[in-house]
DNA sequence: GTAAAAATTAAACAAATGATTAAATATGTT
DNA sequence: AACATATTTAATCATTTGTTTAATTTTTAC
């Protein structure tokens, strides 16, 4: 009984955390009470420290998986040594609004908990990847050794890439409004920056 | 005395604010105790109901200067009749991030708390400013007309701006331990796109 | 089938938290 | 100086909130 639960997803301890990502992702850390997460997963409220212990290791592991899901559309591209430096920015744009469309509140949630943060999680950042040293840094500064792309910090082209793909996601309640949007055209737009912004930033990168 | 302590910014009501700004804008609405902003702005605890009357309403009030903040960098240029679209862009990223760099929580909090409230504030917002109508999207549309720019949504164009020139401070965290950068080299790489990012834009125009 | 283990529940606890009260102090007015 | 008003303080209240406990039910193992 208890492995056929988990096959179709549906144990206690799974509908907790899908609970607890989806309270956690919409009101943050401090904003959500345990209660929510109880009432949201449909369970006894005693379950939650029952299977998690307490708030902040649930907190935990849904920030964890979070934070890998924010990351993993970039390091499964960027040391990639076989794609050139332009399909790895049209496929890291395109896995990257494809995931945001589904999941629009992931980078807001983690980028405003990492700002209480500025301990645990980045050290396990810095760690699993070395974005400075990917082999990605490494077409950059290749490119730019051999004059196909302008002279400017590496760092500066990657900042693009993500305020490009990312913002719009962060900023939609405002940009929706102040656009006159609803969700369908929202949407509608971002499917065309797939194509659109690896053109951009190829025009970018020859600005002198 | 009342009138004095006015003047020179430090009547407890003014302290009471700054200790409130500081705080929210650090820790968000639900991650702020009143106690914080006491201690912070070193009053009594009852003071603080005493001048607002709820954290609520002292939260409306920081939240309503801080999105002001927000857009003003904005509003003020964009419907400016005498200013060509190119020097619009040029002192709408440049003002934008010569107030980012003093203060870099702004957005975060803003979009953060935002997304809890798609309800007061919003409005506040659309009949404040109708960006759709403003001169410059007016601009765009004549540029577009012309042939000057490619034909996509002028909104589009909103975003790449809004993103290139905020979002780096959004994820400045994440960026600068990405990118192995202390606060001084991330500074100095925000002062470079103050002259990068107009030049950026006006080659993503150009893009067919 | 039965006993042990695991899961679930209702109730309660202790600490945190937003707000209020009543007394004390400071300030302004005449 | 004397009174009224405004400000400040310490103490307290009522609720919320994370967590625990002890009892009950369900599942597992033999």
């Amino acid at each position: 009984m208890k492995i056929k639960k988990e096959i179709i997803d549906h144990s206690t301890e799974e509908k907790i955390k899908n609970a607890a990502r989806k309270v956690f992702t919409q009101k943050g850390y401090a904003g959500t009470k345990t209660r929510d997460i109880a009432e949201e997963a449909g369970i006894n409220l005693a379950l939650l420290n029952y299977y998690f212990r307490s708030k902040e290791k649930l907190f935990d592991i849904i920030m964890l998986e979070s934070f890998q899901e924010f990351m993993r559309s970039m390091i499964s591209v960027f040391n990639d040594e076989k794609t050139s430096l332009e399909k790895k920015i049209e496929s890291m744009v395109s896995n990257y609004i494809d995931l945001l469309i589904i999941q629009p509140d992931i980078p807001l949630f983690v980028l405003s908990e990492l700002r209480n943060n500025p301990n645990e999680l980045i050290k396990k950042m810095s760690l699993d990847n070395n974005l400075m040293k990917s082999f990605f840094m490494k077409q950059i500064q290749q490119a730019i050794k051999d004059e196909k792309i302008s002279d400017i910090s590496p760092v500066h082209f990657f900042m693009n890439m993500m305020s490009l793909t990312v913002f719009p996601f962060v900023a939609s309640p405002m940009l929706k409004n102040l656009g006159g949007l609803n969700q369908e055209e929202f949407d509608k737009l971002m499917q065309q920056r797939k194509k659109l912004i690896p053109k951009w930033i190829k025009a970018i990168m020859k600005v002198k």
